[in-house]
DNA sequence: GTCTATAGAACGATAGAC
DNA sequence: GTCTATCGTTCTATAGAC
């Protein structure tokens, strides 16, 4: 049980605040307070604010891109044609699995990806991510070729609507409360069922 | 056409900076530059830049809430028991209709919603927000009546998904722009397809 | 109702001792 | 690698003239 580094701890204090208050609302003061690290130690191990950012959701969402691709690559190597509740299951599940530790850190990490999402500009954007590029371009062509009736347009919407619905879970609307009566295993479920439908749905008539 | 008085330049301009850049990140002085106006304006007609927000808040939530009501009655005028697919319309379009003011004044909402969605703690909490809980409640009622065999959490579950869905379009995931080839018409229409497939899906089993 | 001016606090970043 | 000290900037809020 070695103590964790500082820079680990700054990572971790930065998660929980950047999702909590977001970018410009957590402070470095109150980072390096949380982490137990001195006002400094931002600047030496990250070099700024910014760039401890990226590094913050770089470790958030690493983990999920890889447990996508391995999913589709174990689908991929079991048939040709996966249904398309396994490419759901493949794509969405690993957006629970990840934000589902139980504590309260599932729920951060729902909050700080939503906010990722929803900001155009913030200091996010400089943020390589070529990897979740490719991921989601392999499940495009996955998901086109289980859906040959869907326009490339509405495929995107709707795959568009997996990480809505994934990135929303566990964040409440109103107060910071969970809704009642959710298990992160209970929703992962409710989500599976929902989005296969969903992306299972005719297109939509002109 | 009389020009817009100061108080509705700065909620202009506070929308439009509080969803691109989040509470923290709209400064008092950006928000009164962009309206044209004084940087004591925001005291003098809002009080604070927290009340600047809640004010934003409710012009652009108050409005959805009362089509989704209006259309809601309109229903239940005709029949007692409406279909899945006219409830996911009555209470999803006006979340589209809204936002979709052609330029991207739609976006720009759908954006500050998302922020708000994700925000447990920021200077939104103290907004009263009674009307919206009361609507969410009669949908809830009758989402639940037209799908008697969905667990209250399930259904609760779904709701929330509908919201999730709405609240990221024209949101792009990765950059500012919106996706190819989107209008916010095919964009509704393809939500009521792919929320009313969702919404109709059988309860998940244990 | 609009402005100038400023108080008072917090911010990000960094230089330099240890 | 960790610390103190501080620079220069920016912030919200408000007092008071017009």
């Amino acid at each position: 049980m070695t103590p964790p580094d500082t820079r680990t701890q700054l990572l971790d204090a930065a998660e929980h605040l950047f999702a909590e208050r977001g970018f410009h609302g957590a402070s470095i003061r109150a980072i390096t307070d949380l982490a137990g690290a001195n006002l400094a130690a931002v600047g030496y191990h990250f070099g700024s604010k910014a760039q401890l950012l990226t590094a913050v959701v770089l470790r958030v969402v690493e983990p999920i891109n890889a447990a996508q691709s391995a999913g589709l690559d174990k689908l991929l190597a079991r048939t040709p044609d996966p249904e398309v509740t396994e490419l759901v299951e493949a794509f969405a599940g690993p957006l629970f699995d990840e934000m589902a530790t139980a504590d309260e850190g599932g729920a951060r990490k729902s909050r700080l990806i939503m906010r990722i999402l929803g900001d155009p500009a913030e200091e996010m954007r400089e943020w390589p991510g070529p990897a979740e590029d490719t991921v989601r371009d392999r499940y495009l062509a996955a998901f086109a070729h289980a859906l040959p009736a869907l326009s490339a347009n509405e495929l995107w919407f709707r795959i568009r609507g997996i990480l809505a619905v994934a990135a929303v879970d566990r964040v409440d609307v109103h107060n910071g409360q969970p809704p009642p009566g959710r298990s992160s295993a209970a929703a992962r479920r409710w989500a599976i069922t929902f989005l296969t439908a969903a992306m299972s749905a005719p297109p939509t008539g002109t």
